[in-house]
DNA sequence: CATGTATGAATGAATG
DNA sequence: CATTCATTCATACATG
């Protein structure tokens, strides 16, 4: 189904493999709501919000003012608010905090971690450790070297079967199901759904 | 996170130092290509489960069918049979399940409201009584409605009883509502972020 | 017109 | 079940 909250005919193959022509319908018209909104040139084109000025003014002052994750009404309320200065559903408010949050932290980190390298540069192995700050994983990264099916894969069957990936290392070795194949013997590719259900 | 995971190896905590289980350590190079081909969509990394397209159009099937917390046996079965497109673990299916629902009610919830305020705009109270539904709070703020002028109106506020601020209750929105009443001077288009910060 | 950057959107994985 | 974090995908926009 249409997970996610798009609301828009925004249909992401997510992997763009074989045709998927996502062909983002001329989405229905959203009423006309750029009209005129941020002064400072906004090609207001429509499948994704796109915030004006006074927008992301409000909303980054709400942040600078201690706002980190607004509760549901809460954003609906800052939503409704600037509704009034172009069109903006609540998701985009959500997402706005979520990302903006985000992402500060994010650059603290890379900072940081910058720091860490200027100061440690023989050490970038704990560099990652610090990067997990108390999980403390043992990085090792074995690359393998990826010089193989880099190119492309007709499909996207992910099937890949040498990574550094833990367990399971056998992928296709198990065809399917166990006693449900007593029941019903269906083809490979279709699994068939009313079992599992069971 | 109680019985239900119990099966999948999903530790609460384990201890505190070694993940046993899934052990994250994506740990991708640090600077390298990071771009490289990955825009075709789905990193063939692996650190995180990445559905496969059947995977995820069964698992939406499932759902769609009326499956919404599926038991352990259930799980298990499902991704047994998912495995055959690609690599899975049931915690997978667990999170999926668990992602989905959620997702949807949230969206649903929004959307909800949305709806509300495009037909309720002149009564713009019932709106957040709804939107708290149960708690039925008393709102009353009144907003220009997206009509008429934008200059400054007399800005109402509203009793709101934030009996359920959780870290947000931070002295800031104290503050600020105080603040503003004092001095109201804001030429601009000003919708009032004290309120809606509440 | 290609490449890099900022950011909206989505979702897997947790945690309480 | 809700809420949050982290990571990634996708797109808008700027630059050369």
């Amino acid at each position: 189904m249409d997970e996610g909250m798009s609301d828009f005919g925004l249909k992401l193959s997510p992997t763009k493999g074989g045709p998927p022509s996502p062909a983002p319908a001329p989405a229905p018209a959203p009423a006309g709501a750029g009209a005129g909104a941020g002064g400072a040139g906004a090609g207001a084109k429509c499948g994704r919000w796109n915030p004006t000025n006074e927008q992301v003014k409000v909303l980054t002052d709400l942040f600078r003012s201690g706002l980190r994750t607004p509760t549901t009404d809460q954003i609906q309320n800052i939503s409704s608010q600037l509704s009034f200065y172009g069109k903006i559903e609540s998701k985009n408010v959500f997402y706005w905090f979520q990302n903006h949050k985000a992402r500060e932290r994010q650059k603290r980190r890379r900072v940081y971690v910058e720091n860490l390298d200027q100061n440690d540069h023989h050490f970038n192995v704990s560099k990652q450790q610090v990067l997990e700050s108390g999980r403390v994983i043992e990085t090792l990264q074995l690359f393998p070297v990826n010089s193989l099916t880099f190119s492309d894969q007709p499909e996207k069957v992910r099937a890949y079967t040498n990574d550094e990936c833990k367990e399971n290392a056998s992928p296709f070795m198990y065809t399917c199901a166990t006693e449900m194949e007593n029941h019903y013997q269906h083809r490979h590719p279709s699994l068939d759904l009313r079992l599992s259900f069971m």
